[in-house]
DNA sequence: AACGGAACCTGAAAGC
DNA sequence: TGCTTTCAGGTTCCGT
């Protein structure tokens, strides 16, 4: 799952594929992956609609129909959850596909995009509302920026470790476990540490390394690649300066990196010079 | 209230 | 080679 870089890719994969363009086919037959039981139903009410945009909020995706309709469709990626576009003639079922959709353009040309999910973590939901999970999420940290006193304020409230908070999509959103890992790297902050007892300068240098860990993830991906998180093609070179890294030398000191778990989550820190 | 741990699923890689 | 174990980019629920 994919952070929120990737999802990012997702965004724009979908917007040049279904933005002005009229859905004339929906397909949700995995009932695990609908978020409510009135998805399938409502499902119903986007034909005929024409797209007008692809959002995106943290980890989720919104997509919204012009002409007055208040129905929306939202769709959370989880861990294995990815969206691509397909050439209209390719008609056969990819592996762990869940769900379809089928837009037309002017002209009768066709598209089609299809999620897959072989964990079926991720979520699609059609609502007629923005759902609590959009509405709860905190600030984007690309899309709103990040209010240092704000998070700084938000920080000195919980005891949890620092690195728990930064996961909290009310805390951030879109952070996730590689980019957790990966800012307070660059922010030299030990990811136990209470988050409470992080100076101003320590938040205002997280801030900083958040949204450069999120920035640099953005623009090492190419926008027409197609992202692979499993099966062929997911082996490319480990982009990023610790995570994944246990056992190999501190890019910054060379001592050994270390992996511990917190909240559950494999967590690779160098203890000598994240303090 | 706040925490750790388990659960939800399946596939790939590592271990034996 | 093949069987078993571990781990995975997320989130939520449950018990202490």
């Amino acid at each position: 799952m994919p952070e929120l870089p990737e999802v990012e890719h997702a965004r724009k994969t979908l917007a040049r594929a279904l933005v002005g363009k009229v859905v004339v086919r929906i397909a949700l037959p995995e009932p695990r992956v609908l978020g409510d039981d009135a998805t399938a139903k409502r499902a119903r009410e986007l034909v005929g609609l024409r797209v007008r945009d692809v959002e995106r909020r943290g980890k989720w995706l919104r997509v919204s129909f012009a002409g007055g309709a208040d129905v929306r469709l939202f769709s959370h990626l989880g861990m294995t959850g990815k969206w691509i576009a397909v050439d209209p003639s390719d008609a056969a079922e990819a592996r762990f596909e869940k769900a379809q959709l089928e837009v037309r353009g002017r002209g009768r040309r066709t598209t089609r995009v299809r999620y897959l999910d072989p964990r079926m973590f991720g979520a699609i939901w059609v609502a007629d509302r923005d759902i609590e999970a959009w509405r709860s999420l905190g600030p984007d940290p690309i899309v709103d920026g990040i209010d240092v006193a704000r998070l700084g304020g938000v920080l000195a409230r919980r005891r949890a470790p620092v690195k728990v908070a930064l996961l909290d999509q009310s805390v951030l959103a879109g952070v996730g476990n590689i980019h957790a890992i990966e800012a307070l790297f660059r922010a030299r902050i030990d990811p136990r540490r209470p988050s409470a007892s992080l100076s101003l300068a320590e938040v205002r240098n997280l801030a900083r390394a958040v949204s450069r860990s999120l920035e640099d993830a953005l623009a090492a991906q190419a926008d027409d690649v197609d992202i692979a998180y499993f099966g062929e093609g997911a082996h490319v070179e480990n982009p990023f300066a610790i995570y994944g890294r246990e056992g190999q030398p501190c890019p910054r000191c060379r001592s050994p990196l270390a992996k511990i778990v917190l909240a559950g989550r494999g967590t690779v820190l160098c203890a000598r010079c994240q303090r």
